[in-house]
DNA sequence: GATTAGCACTCTCGGGCTTAGAGTGCTAAT
DNA sequence: ATTAGCACTCTAAGCCCGAGAGTGCTAATC
């Protein structure tokens, strides 16, 4: 419903103002050799797109600058936008040349993404929904003082100390953990509480610190996520003034993003755009976040993603957020 | 070499700047009932203490802020003041309510020096220097993944995926793992180097991958710290404006304390506190912290700390800091 | 000799005014 | 449908000014 030579205008004022950061004016519009109308030519056009709520003005005579609902146009044109090969070609070059380490491949892909699009990168871990036993380690460490370590389906590690009333030694607990992995291995919470085994005290108290460490990440449905690229966000524009600043600073270390946007059910694998207003958290009114789920759905799923204003350098954004679910994705499935 | 009368304005500026953040006129010292003498007369000592470097006035004909110099004077009298006894109760009382787990005492520790200053704490976990070998798990995954975890003296455990060239079956693992348990118990990375075995080619590879991890732990003199209290620093008046704002958040983000002030050797378990210039680093030219080691000196040390601007709550922040380090290295050496 | 009242002086800060410049909307001509 | 021309609008920056805060100095007082 937007003629073409609308469409490559408002396409146009998208792009300038994303990367200038100032309301474009007709002038500069006309300067491009695409299209050869003169400033009053695309006065008029701009007159229209401003109707119809593509752009918004500061001020009664001031230059042009998107509105969501332009943004959202710019970015519904580039949807099927994919990253350059060359740059696929890298991202994976240095994916593989990074130690075989989830946490190194999450801190990576944050990295790279907050380079890539000169905004606040999230990531988060790749959670199991419902997470397995498969095999535990008792290590002494003083007379009544040992380390539970426990190793979830997943290649996913969790250690906790434990304090005995009685002196337990190595010997003890080796046979211990030789019972409760042959006796547990690879069942559930639930099916670990309901199994049937004649424990010892000392062995039940085990059980009980292994079932809580379980439940812990069970619960914990996000567990706090890795971001990056702090300072380039806020050396946009847009933070120039400080009240603004801490108001996003806040955002991040209260943790809004990973209680109100993360959660939401996102179509699996597929990018997510969230753009000012559309965000249901008002907190968010102001800024885009563009997200997508990675890993195997159901079993276990991370999400990575964007944090930026509005004005955001989607073309960029949407194809590197893609392409690092699809890579995070692979080596997930490494794992499983 | 400051008269007691003196001392005593002195005192009041500095703690009067330190809750109000506004350059403190004669006035408002001669309000206080303890000393009954006029505004002039306080001038005339706030002259003498300005000619003394003890305090800088921001123009002309302003009130009195103290320097570093008035800072440092401050600092050195209330160098043996402790931490109250029901605050003390409440924090080992707090400690002692969590888990038993390294990870959540640090956050403990660094939220609640964040909460009592009132701006940034940073905590480093302790670390072992020279790590020793405890004991090791390999868990195979797939035909050819296999994980392993290793656990290091001091209760640190890393994990780490491996691929070998063929198909390695759980049983083999199983006894490769007991093989190099018994081989290797409690020796550093050299001495298992050194260790004359012999060893089956995946056996050699596994070794290496050991080795590296160890290597990795040694050589990472400090690991990532614990930031807590951003938004406490940053709503700070010394704040307002965004491009302090901005330099602070970079300082943060480019690991700059990490690198130039934590490596610093500082006597051992005292509370050490640097004053604007006195720190090396230009960057920090702003800025006090306030730092202790934590732990066993030459076994496994961390730090802990606070970042704030020169005008920070010295009499609330050095016992903290001091208290605090107490409490960390009582639990670290409850798991050597 | 130390203290203090009094006063002139300095400096900052906010408000209001003005001006330059950028960019528009409209009209009339092409 | 396009465009040149122009009057109009709005902002941002500079400037001035006056109020207020706080000082330093001087001269009087204890």
């Amino acid at each position: 419903m937007l003629s073409p030579r609308a469409e490559t205008i408002l396409n146009l004022i998208v792009s300038k103002y994303i990367d200038r950061a100032v309301p474009v004016p007709s002038q500069s519009i006309a300067q491009e050799p695409m299209l050869g109308v003169s400033p009053a030519t695309i006065r008029n056009e701009m007159a229209r797109l401003e109707q119809e709520g593509y752009i918004v003005r500061a001020h009664h005579s001031a230059g042009g600058v998107p509105s969501d609902k332009g943004y959202r146009y710019h970015v519904e044109s580039l949807k099927d936008v994919s990253l350059s090969e060359s740059e696929q070609r890298l991202f994976s070059h240095l994916f593989h040349q990074v130690e075989r380490d989830m946490e190194k491949w999450l801190s990576l892909a944050a990295t790279l993404l907050a380079q890539q699009t000169q905004n606040m990168a999230v990531v988060t871990s790749p959670r199991p929904t419902g997470c397995r036993f498969k095999h535990m380690e008792l290590l002494s460490l003083q007379d009544s003082l040992a380390l539970i370590v426990l190793v979830l389906q997943g290649a996913r590690v969790k250690e906790q100390l434990i304090t005995f009333a009685e002196t337990v030694p190595q010997s003890t607990l080796t046979v211990i953990s030789n019972k409760l992995n042959a006796a547990f291995s690879g069942l559930s919470r639930e099916q670990i509480a309901e199994k049937e085994v004649e424990l010892s005290p000392t062995e039940e108290q085990i059980k009980d610190v292994l079932s809580s460490m379980m439940q812990g990440e069970d619960e914990q449905e996000y567990e706090e996520p890795l971001f990056d690229g702090l300072h380039f966000i806020l050396s946009q524009p847009e933070f120039s003034r400080s009240d603004r600043m801490r108001s996003l600073m806040e955002l991040v270390e209260k943790r809004r993003l990973i209680k109100t946007i993360l959660p939401r059910e996102l179509e699996s694998q597929k990018v997510t755009v969230m753009i000012g207003r559309e965000n249901e958290d008002e907190a968010f009114h102001d800024y885009s976040i563009v997200i997508s789920k990675y890993g195997i759905s159901n079993e276990a799923a991370g999400t990575v993603g964007v944090l930026g204003p509005t004005r955001m350098p989607y073309a960029h954004t949407i194809p590197a957020v893609n392409y690092l679910s699809r890579i995070l994705s692979e080596l997930v499935s490494g794992l499983y």
